[in-house]
DNA sequence: ATGAAAGCGCTAACAG
DNA sequence: CTGTTAGCGCTTTCAT
């Protein structure tokens, strides 16, 4: 497997090095007796561009830009900030440029606000963190109009012009939780408890569908209470699981769709019935994970964060036609149960 | 965040452009006090080498040979090959050669004259899915000798001196096997089958220690029968499966640690027992899978292929020094229950 | 519509 | 030990 350059291309066709060049990359001028010639000779001696040298005379700079809810909004989010800042290192040597916006999260008018802002020329692409909105699902479409790629990311908005939602299969995962407290239950009656940050989140609603889906359909022995919304928020999340674990003694199980696991954790420390409610969360604090594991049976779903964000990033330099087909794989969820903790 | 290139350092530190690039490349012969002010230049300067002009310039090839047992052992080793050959083509362009060198599955001989074979000049790196063999270790243990990288894939070989093991934790996979068996059986007591490819794979063999753990120390209930070797072959599984069940009437569940599947599941299907025995597998095709799945409760075990090998890849340029540290992820097990096929 | 020639930023002979 | 210089393969003005 010889080095075919576009040298021997232009020799073999009988043309210079810029036409095979107009021809390679589809720019006009060329008449269509040359083009045929340049590309018989490409076929014939096998040529393949060397993406190095291309990328090197090009001097091409992509821009992406995250928008995400502000680090220190939960644990979650932080890692996210964290991950973006991760993979834009590593893609910094490859002329790739990365950028993070913040807004603040449950904030409508923010997001939307911020996503109003974009101009074409200055970002190749966008990827956000989004919540059902009119507003944001409007800023999306107007971003799509002015042909700026936009991917969301971890939580969807619903029916915008976006090209693509990379995260989850957050229905499956509700009906995981639902699977295995149902069957961690063995039969037992009693009640259960659904918290989620807040029903805006596309996320979390659609944990909430699964969950709901299976838990009446598989287990009608078990009553779901009224989903709680915690806002994300530890101090919000525990003083709320704490009088719900006082008003139903007959709680069994508690699913966490959503983030601010400290006060949950919290409230059921203090919780005095035995055996301790079943619990299944999200996380991904190592901290959470452990504490969440220690109960009765209790599982953790774990999302794979830093292909999501990996994925983001295929993603829009597809779009934007920087590099070719990227086959995405659906992103991982784990789970992870008191014997597989890494 | 301008370009900083090579040439402006070397005007900094008031020396030529070899001398930059001999400090960059840590090549020998420069004066330490020379390497000092090269490398204070580059800190000052913010610089960041070009990683495609790099490339291009040093025309590298890099060559890895992948050693794995013959497609068409099973559906794993199969797909195995396969996901080799889609990293091959992914990195073609990136001017990594992989090939891949078969060897008969379980044939110590055979994998030990492989690995003998292979020249130092001819391969920048070895990935070895190897087998616990003294015959496999004092070659692996001479390729590493002659300064050939090597690391182990998917089931390893121990105390060698390969590089590193890159796999799932298997000792933690047995581990969930038998957490999830345990569970399942909500206080039943009966038998449980554990069949494996054979002893001297030290996957399988690890799957088996974490698996006898946990199952002796927490679901005292349950009695393991003695492991079957099933060769990863269904036409040994099965039969060997078939008349377990036949003399233990009491027999409830199933670790399949191994491969064959398609002779389990064969097998499971004859059987009339009610309710059927909770399983346990890991497996590769959707088919086993959603054959599984469809059981009273079973869970299947799911090794993300893809990753591996790309982390085999990544830690041989890493050990090639061709590429700098590659922070490896631990390759992930996914838990598959009825309500989360993807 | 096509060609000639000058780089892109880094590396590696070859001198000194 | 350090500097000079000629590329690597492709893109891109600027002529023709």
């Amino acid at each position: 497997m010889q080095k075919i350059t576009v040298f021997e291309v232009a020799a073999s066709a009988g043309v210079s090095l810029a036409t095979v060049d107009r021809v390679l990359n589809g720019r006009k001028g060329v008449r269509p007796a040359t083009i045929e010639r340049v590309q018989a000779a490409v076929e014939r001696l096998g040529f393949r561009r060397d993406a190095f040298a291309a990328a090197l005379a090009t001097q091409r700079l992509e821009r992406y830009l995250f928008v995400l809810p502000a680090a220190g909004t939960n644990s979650f989010m932080t890692a996210l900030h964290e991950t973006v800042r991760a993979a834009a290192g590593a893609m910094a040597d490859q002329r790739v440029a990365i950028r993070v916006a913040d807004y603040t999260a449950f904030d409508e008018a923010a997001l939307a606000g911020l996503l109003a802002g974009i101009a074409r020329d200055e970002w190749n692409g966008v990827a956000v963190v989004a919540m059902e909105s009119p507003l944001v699902r409007h800023e999306i479409d107007r971003l799509v109009e002015r042909e700026v790629p936009v991917v969301t990311l971890v939580s969807d908005v619903s029916p915008s012009r976006r090209s693509t939602f990379l995260g989850i299969d957050n229905k499956a995962a509700g009906r995981v939780a639902a699977s295995l407290i149902g069957r961690m239950a063995g039969g037992r009656r009693g009640s259960v408890a659904l918290l989620v940050g807040q029903m805006t989140l596309h996320d979390h609603a659609d944990r909430r569908l699964g969950f709901e889906q299976v838990l009446r359909r598989e287990f009608p022995e078990l009553a779901l209470l009224p989903t709680i919304e915690g806002r994300d928020d530890s101090a919000v999340t525990g003083p709320k699981l704490r009088s719900l674990l006082r008003a139903h003694p007959d709680l069994l199980a508690v699913y966490s769709a959503g983030a601010g696991n400290r006060g949950i954790i919290q409230a059921l420390r203090e919780d005095a019935r035995r055996p301790p409610p079943i619990v299944v969360a999200h996380e991904l604090t190592a901290h959470a994970r452990d504490a969440l594991l220690s109960g009765t049976f209790t599982a953790v779903l774990h999302q794979d964060q830093e292909q999501e964000v990996e994925n983001a990033i295929s993603a829009l330099r597809g779009l934007a036609r920087i590099d070719a087909g990227f086959p995405l794989k659906p992103v991982r969820t784990q789970i992870f149960l008191r014997d597989n903790v890494p």
